[in-house]
RNA sequence: GGAGAGGUGGCUGAGUGGUCGAAAGCGCUUGACUCGAAAUCAAGUGUGCUCGAAAGGGUACCGUGGGUUCGAAUCCCACCCUCUCCGCCA
């Protein structure tokens, strides 16, 4: 959510926002609303203090003297009742139309219409080059017995699998390297140096968090929409995350945090749940795209000021990640069209996958501004004792299934086995992953 | 799931219909004292909305949402959460 102060006084800013992001918000309508707000909060405000000062008339008048103040209060409530439910409903339809304006994009964002748009920033190592035709992840995995769509299909339905061997193995293995470093100050310094950052190397600190989430705590994340993509049980009024984002945001809700305990970072690991409602058809070969998958995800709170390094901070962390298991990738900034609705600034890492000889998005870096911070009431108090908004960032560190995707199609091998990557070798215990059984 | 207790400002905690945005203590800020610190003393110290150039004013907020009343932290209803005990359970 945006400031409705600072919509008013950017309003052409907010307005070009809304058409590069292309949202349908009327901001003209939002304005009008906010003008009648104003206005009728001042007359029911007025009718109040003029509500409390005869109050305490009462207290004071005696005798038949009182009688007749009541019942003129009587009165001046009976007229105020009507203009407090006009407001109530006034205030419902201005808090919608408010919530539906998109975040502003950053100056640097590119504008475009939808994915087209978004610029390739800088690419890492080449395309991976095989000596015979690399296969795709989905041949492979049944070939080595590793990942099996055919049976989760009829336990579970399509976009389910089962992982098992030593995928399973290099699994565990990611996320114990990428905690490794996550939680290293002296790693997390080495990057940011390495990267030009200057930013404070605190640790992240690693959660588990709840997958299930209220409703509500997920809209003031500005995630529950769209709902079609959500699991929701409405019984419990509970939605599946569909990422650990979800619940590592709200992590400091409705609290002022001190300046001096910033950043605060947190690497938090769950599986996530997806409808992909909208891909029906898409992807739907091997485990590029499932309703379940887990995922190491980074979430920090920062002074505003350090909302751009601290984003900068967080793609250098993706890019060590992938670097150290030597996948090839590039770094795409998203465009103003295919960003996400709370998103300032949002970079994607896509990373080359020889078995569909492109490169496919295994991260993704959002830069939310005081956006969500805002709805869930997580402040900042500085020095000078003035509250702001905390900004907010999140990215992925590992998307474990895409990340195990390109592991195997860019360290398959001739004879149908998988090399595997030299920085995860302590983690699995072996060198070459073979069949499952 | 059953029984009970409870949710008040940064914290502890008082307040059961009006003068309560809320006692007191702690904490914090500023000043005095001091070479300095501690101790002591004095003053100040919540947030949102809104009017205002500012000073300051108005209004709302005592878990959340409704209700009763001229007036609600206080009474009524619903919900949420926390704690204790019992049951069940990885």
């Amino acid at each position: 959510m945006l400031d409705i102060h600072f919509i008013r006084e950017n309003i052409d800013l907010v307005k070009d926002a809304v058409v590069k992001k292309g949202a349908d918000v009327d901001i003209d309508q939002l304005l009008k609303l906010d003008d009648e707000r104003k206005k009728l909060r001042q007359e029911l405000d007025a009718k109040r203090a003029e509500q409390n000062r005869r109050s305490n008339e009462i207290q004071l008048a005696k005798g038949g003297e009182r009688e007749k103040v009541i019942e003129a209060m009587q009165h001046l409530k009976a007229g105020m009742a009507e203009e407090e439910e006009r407001y109530q409903e006034l205030l419902k339809e201005w808090t919608k139309l408010l919530l539906s304006v998109p975040n502003v994009p950053s100056p640097d964002t590119p504008v475009g219409p939808d994915e087209s748009g978004n610029v390739v920033v800088r690419k890492w190592g080449e395309p991976t080059k095989f000596d015979f035709k690399p296969k795709a992840h989905w041949d492979i995995g049944r070939e080595l017995g590793i990942i099996d769509t055919e049976r989760a299909g009829e336990v579970s339905g399509a976009r389910f699998a089962y992982l098992k061997g030593d995928l399973v193995l290099m699994q565990f293995a990611l996320i114990s390297l990428a905690l490794k470093v996550l939680t290293s100050r002296e790693e997390l310094a080495a990057i940011a140096e390495k990267a030009g950052l200057d930013i404070v190397p605190t640790p992240f600190v690693p959660v588990i968090p709840p997958v299930f989430m209220r409703s509500d705590v997920m809209g003031r994340m500005a995630r529950l929409q769209p709902i079609e993509e959500r699991y929701f049980f409405e019984k419990d009024d509970l939605v599946l995350v569909g990422s650990a984002e979800h619940t590592l945001g709200p992590l400091h809700m409705n609290e002022t945090i001190d300046e001096a305990q910033l950043p605060i970072r947190y690497a938090g690991y769950s599986t996530a749940f997806r409808r992909e409602a909208g891909a029906a058809g898409k992807d739907t070969r091997g485990i590029l795209r499932q309703h379940q998958f887990d995922k190491l995800e980074l979430e920090s709170f920062v002074r505003p000021e350090d909302g751009y390094r601290e984003q900068e901070f967080f793609v250098a962390i993706q890019e060590h990640l992938m670097q150290l298991l030597k996948l090839p990738y590039q770094v795409v900034a998203i465009c103003t069209g295919d960003m996400g609705k709370p998103d300032h600034r949002q970079f994607d890492i896509e990373t080359w996958m020889p078995g569909q000889d492109t490169y496919r998005e295994t991260q993704t870096s959002d830069y939310m501004g005081g956006y969500q911070s805002r709805r869930l009431n997580t402040r900042m108090r500085n020095k000078e004792g003035d509250l702001t908004h905390v900004h907010m960032n999140d990215a992925t560190a590992f998307a474990i299934g895409r990340t195990l995707i390109a592991v195997i199609e860019n360290y398959q091998q001739a004879d149908g086995t998988i090399k595997v990557p030299e920085a995860l070798v302590p983690y699995v215990g072996k060198d070459i992953i073979g069949a499952a059984r």
